[in-house]
RNA sequence: GCCCAGAUGGUGGAAUUGGUAGACACGAGGGACUUAAAAUCCCUUGACCAUUGCGGUCGUACGGGUUCGAGUCCCGUUCCGGGCACCA
């Protein structure tokens, strides 16, 4: 009998000699190059991990293990991004405390990661909620709350020299609150009164990469604008800096693009106007500084504190009501329609160009965050502004040569500008713009407002500072007291400053976050620690921060904390900071573009201006796996009846009002329902075990189809619990072997790419690993490898594999090498090689792929170290010379015919190969050669006349 | 509306980046072994025509172009995906 590939016991067996043995444990050593790959690291849900999670992780793992076998010292941790909303809501939901819930699912996670045979340094996990971790989330906060942006520096400097600053100009107040809130103008980490995103759903605020299409990420509830003051980052401060740095980052495209976007820097002029018979006077942005000539009214954002001080009597009673208008719409009504509305304020502003006198309007299509909340409009050359022009009969002057303004304005920044008085010819100014191009016109208007000081260039990002508070209960609490009013650092020694105990996650009756909850939660600033809040009008017990910080704080430099995570100290030891730098390879899913991946940049260029990282970038490639997606079933139950019909008797019909389909079974309508995956065999329904998945379908009638079968509607969808699509990883480990799920996700298609998870395909990677299984066993279950040289037609197959894998590890193009290695094995088995120097390279290069199985063959071949630390083939060319290289030969486009190149010929040897080969003479006989193309290598085409 | 990436057999996807399109796998069909099934192995499988052999024609969303040669480059169109979206 022919020795079985029994996965399961050699899994199990590596498993365990693995762990035992430390295989994967690694330590800084200078004396060898470093990588670090790293893993978005999960957020261990409820539903377990299931089938996409490892396509990212078996990609990295893959070229961790290629990286090691390179004899890099690599870095390959995991961990968990522990605190989050789900645990929190299903605290209050069961009164369960959300650690205990996180733990389980860590615990769960944990199970299922080992079974996939990564090599994961686990003695170096992190968890985001583990007080020997927030210590320095909290402590960085502390460290941004002690700085403030040097605008001409670039870079974070120690708040107190700006104090010194403040000194030496004489503008230090000698009031405490005074200073406080002087200086919270300029600190990283601030208090601010700013317009938030409130989700009261969620009873919390929401940082904008949060609110997606006007509606919370989770749960999508609505989000409206509310003045709130609460915890802001400064990472505008760091705006040029985060897209400057994209340069330097091997990101793809479009990822880079997406950030730039989201930054959305816009370099442009501001421009001062007076008010006309007032002594007020009020500063707006523009790009287009060429159009000056041709503003016929000003826009001011309702939200902007000029409409108070601008609107005159007459108008105070209509604007009041205007602003009451806009209030009362949510964020989501804002983006949906875009109607035209506004109202006259009263006032009148001066073109300092023309001296001309512009009516100033108050419209919600200007934005109180970007610029300066007000804006000069030119109907002519801006849509917005030429739709509020038509609608409330505005002038409208057209500023461009040719220019048709007469239904649509003309937005493009092209063409030769005329229309601006000639130079000197009014008292205002004396530049003329005509005869320019556009570009040159705002180059010249550029210039001349910035010499008679009209206003100045000036650059604006759109990139918003990140609201860093938020009103729950599972996250890292503020290591911040406040000492009458003022917000107060507690000591730097006194961290971690550990989440309380609290009864009821819910917000308190006052309204207080769920952190109001707590009785021992106040600080005794004499005795340095927590005490209870009753004592907290005492002398030196102060109350603290209710607030926990959100989820992007944890994830904002876990990287560096894998580093070094055990050490009390310091997030991370100058020694392991310097020797392993940053992240050279960090894979994860980009629908963090522009959450995570702004944050974590900021964050750490702050870390690397404190000096703590030592790279201004924190990952240095960056490779986003595609989303594995689930097929979603749907039964369809007749509305208000306990009857589900089969798909197939359904009518569709498209409701163009409500953009999705409608269903209706003899007139009657009929509502989809998610029916769990694993009812479902293809698109047939198996109604009996439907019956006893919940109690809704047990007594339920199902309207089967002609062929007694109930067919289910199916969608692609994102994998997730409530959809009832998610597949785990553990049937496939139990089922076909871990060895198996790794080849078969990286066979599935290309790693960025999204792809429906589908089972169908994976027979064809498990057979290939129990044909490489059987290359290296006789009938009789001995290892048949022997000792004997390696043919020619081997090492041509070794090494053509070895060129392939090599190239297309380096890219990440896995699911290209699998069927290299098919191919490979197929050759192999067909010469039956027996070479076991051939056969050792084999499994050092399926190592990284199928570790497992590599691991067991690898001692099978009777070594003692573990494959892991074996050396990655060096492929030879020399091994494929004797080969030849079959070629189309093409004349004038007609005649075609097959020779044999050396893969070395040089293009002169190839054309007079084929010019005198028997074949081609009989062609080209009577015919004049009109010209000969050779590639190197490839192929000749002679054109003949 | 703007920006970015795509469109290849029944399916997932290859194609050395301008050089024999469809590797490899799945599925399907046929065959071998077997009492039978599973497993395994072999053959066929883009379409059409010819199949007595050779073969031939058309084919990479659509329409043009560049080139000896285009899935690949250029221009235009359609469709799908992603991002941004009153950002002045």
């Amino acid at each position: 009998m022919a020795k079985e590939y029994n996965f399961r016991e050699i899994e199990q067996k590596w498993h365990r000699l693995w762990t035992e043995l430390g295989t994967y444990r690694v330590k800084e050593d200078a004396s060898v190059p470093k990588y670090y790959v790293l893993n978005m690291f999960p957020y261990p849900s409820g539903a377990g991990l299931h089938v996409g999670h490892p396509l990212g992780y078996i990609a990295s793992d893959i070229y961790a293990r290629y990286k090691r076998l390179q004899g890099f010292n690599v870095l390959n941790p995991m961990g968990y991004d522990a605190y989050g909303l789900p645990a929190e809501q299903y605290a209050i939901k069961t009164g369960q405390h959300p650690e205990k819930t996180t733990f389980a699912n860590i615990d769960r996670y944990r199970e299922q990661l080992d079974k996939i045979g990564f090599s994961f340094d686990w003695d170096r996990e992190v968890r985001t909620c583990s007080p020997d971790y927030y210590h320095w989330t909290q402590w960085a906060f502390q460290k941004m709350f002690n700085s403030y942006f040097d605008e001409e520096l670039q870079k974070a400097q120690p708040i107190e020299k700006l104090i010194e600053k403040f000194k030496a100009e004489g503008c230090w107040p000698s009031d405490e609150k005074e200073q406080s809130d002087l200086l919270m103008q300029y600190r990283l980490a601030f208090l601010g009164e700013t317009m938030v995103n409130w989700c009261p759903k969620l009873g919390t605020v929401l940082a904008n990469d949060e609110v997606v299409n006007g509606v919370s990420e989770r749960g999508g509830y609505p989000v409206e604008q509310k003045k709130m003051r609460q915890w802001c980052l400064r990472v505008s401060a760091y705006a040029q800096r985060l897209l400057d740095g994209l340069d330097t980052i091997d990101w793809s495209d479009s990822i880079k693009e997406t950030q730039r976007n989201w930054i959305g820097r816009s370099e442009g002029t501001e421009v001062e106007f007076r008010v006309a018979d007032s002594d007020a006077s009020f500063t707006i942005f523009t790009t287009r500084a060429d159009t000056m000539f041709g503003v016929t009214f000003m826009v001011l954002a309702p939200e902007s504190e000029l409409v108070e001080q601008l609107t005159t009597e007459d108008q105070r009673e209509a604007v009041a009501e205007y602003v009451k208008y806009v209030k009362g719409r949510t964020e989501r009504e804002r983006m949906i329609d875009h109607k035209v509305t506004g109202v006259f304020s009263g006032s009148y502003a001066i073109n300092p160009f023309t001296g001309e006198k512009n009516p100033i309007w108050i419209s919600e299509y200007v934005l109180a965050g970007y610029g300066t909340g007000a804006i000069m409009a030119v109907p002519a050359h801006d849509s917005r502004d030429y739709a509020f022009a038509k609608h409330f009969n505005l002038p409208i002057v057209p500023l461009i040569e040719g220019a048709d303004v007469s239904e649509q304005s003309y937005d493009a920044k092209e063409g030769i500008v005329c229309n601006s008085p000639a130079a000197g010819k009014t008292p205002y100014c004396d530049l003329s713009l005509n005869g320019l191009t556009v570009k040159e016109a705002i180059a010249a208007t550029k210039r001349y407002v910035t010499e008679k000081k009209l206003g100045r260039v000036k650059v604006n990002y759109r990139l918003r500072d990140a609201i860093f508070s938020r009103q729950r209960y599972w996250g890292e609490p503020f290591p911040v007291y406040y000492k009458n009013g003022i917000p107060t650092m507690i000591p730097e020694e006194c961290l971690p400053l550990e989440l309380p105990q609290v009864d009821k996650f819910l917000p308190t009756e006052t309204g207080e976050p769920p952190l109001g909850n707590a009785q021992k939660w106040a600080w005794d600033e004499a005795a340095r620690q927590i005490v209870d809040k009753s004592l907290i009008d005492e002398k030196n017990v102060f109350p603290i921060e209710l607030y926990t910080m959100p989820g992007f704080a944890g994830s904002s430099a876990y990287y560096l904390r894998y580093m070094d995570p055990h050490n009390d100290k310091a997030l991370v030891s100058d020694e392991a900071a310097s020797y392993w730098q940053n992240v050279d390879l960090y894979v994860g899913g980009s629908e963090h573009a522009t959450g995570h991946l702004i944050y974590s940049r900021f964050w750490n260029k702050f870390l690397f201006d404190l000096g703590v990282s030592k790279k201004d970038e924190p990952f240095q490639k960056l490779i986003n796996q595609g989303m594995i997606q689930g097929w979603s079933s749907f039964v369809f139950r007749l509305r208000g009846t306990n009857k589900f019909v089969s798909y197939d008797l359904l009518e569709v019909q498209y409701d163009n009002e409500a953009k999705k389909n409608r269903y209706f079974y003899q007139g009657q309508e009929a509502d989809p329902v998610y029916a769990d995956i694993s009812m479902v065999s293809g698109n047939v329904l198996n109604v009996e075990k439907i019956r006893e998945w919940t109690i809704e379908f047990r007594n339920a009638e199902f309207i089967l189809n002609e062929s007694g079968q109930y067919i289910v509607n199916q969608a692609i969808e994102k994998m997730s619990k409530s959809k009832y699509n998610v597949v785990n990883p553990d049937d496939i480990c139990e089922n076909y072997g871990a060895d198996t799920l790794r080849l078969y996700e990286m066979f599935l298609g290309p790693i960025e790419q999204s792809k429906p998870w589908d089972v169908a395909g994976i027979d064809g990677c498990f057979r290939f690993l129990k044909k490489f299984w059987l290359l290296f066993w006789d009938k009789n279950g001995e290892l048949a490898v022997k000792d004997e040289k390696p043919s020619a037609d081997n090492l041509k197959t070794l090494h053509k594999l070895i060129k392939k894998v090599t190239a297309d590890i380096e890219v990440f193009s896995y699911n290209t090498s699998i069927p290299a290695f098919m191919v490979a094995t197929t050759e192999l088995t067909q010469q039956q090689c027996r070479s076991r120097e051939v056969m050792e390279q084999m499994v050092i290069l399926l190592a990284p792929f199928a570790p497992h199985i590599a691991e067991e063959l690898y001692h099978a071949l009777g070594h003692e170290t573990s494959v892991c630390d074996a050396r990655w083939p060096q492929f030879d060319e020399k091994f494929l010379v004797e080969s030849t290289v079959t070629l189309g030969v093409q004349f004038n486009g007609k005649v075609r015919f097959s020779m044999a190149f050396a893969p070395d010929a040089k293009p002169d040897e190839m054309v007079a190969q084929v010019v005198n080969s028997e074949e081609a003479k009989r062609f080209l006989e009577g015919h004049d050669i009109v010209k000969t193309i050779a590639v190197p290598g490839r192929i000749v085409n002679i054109v003949i006349k």
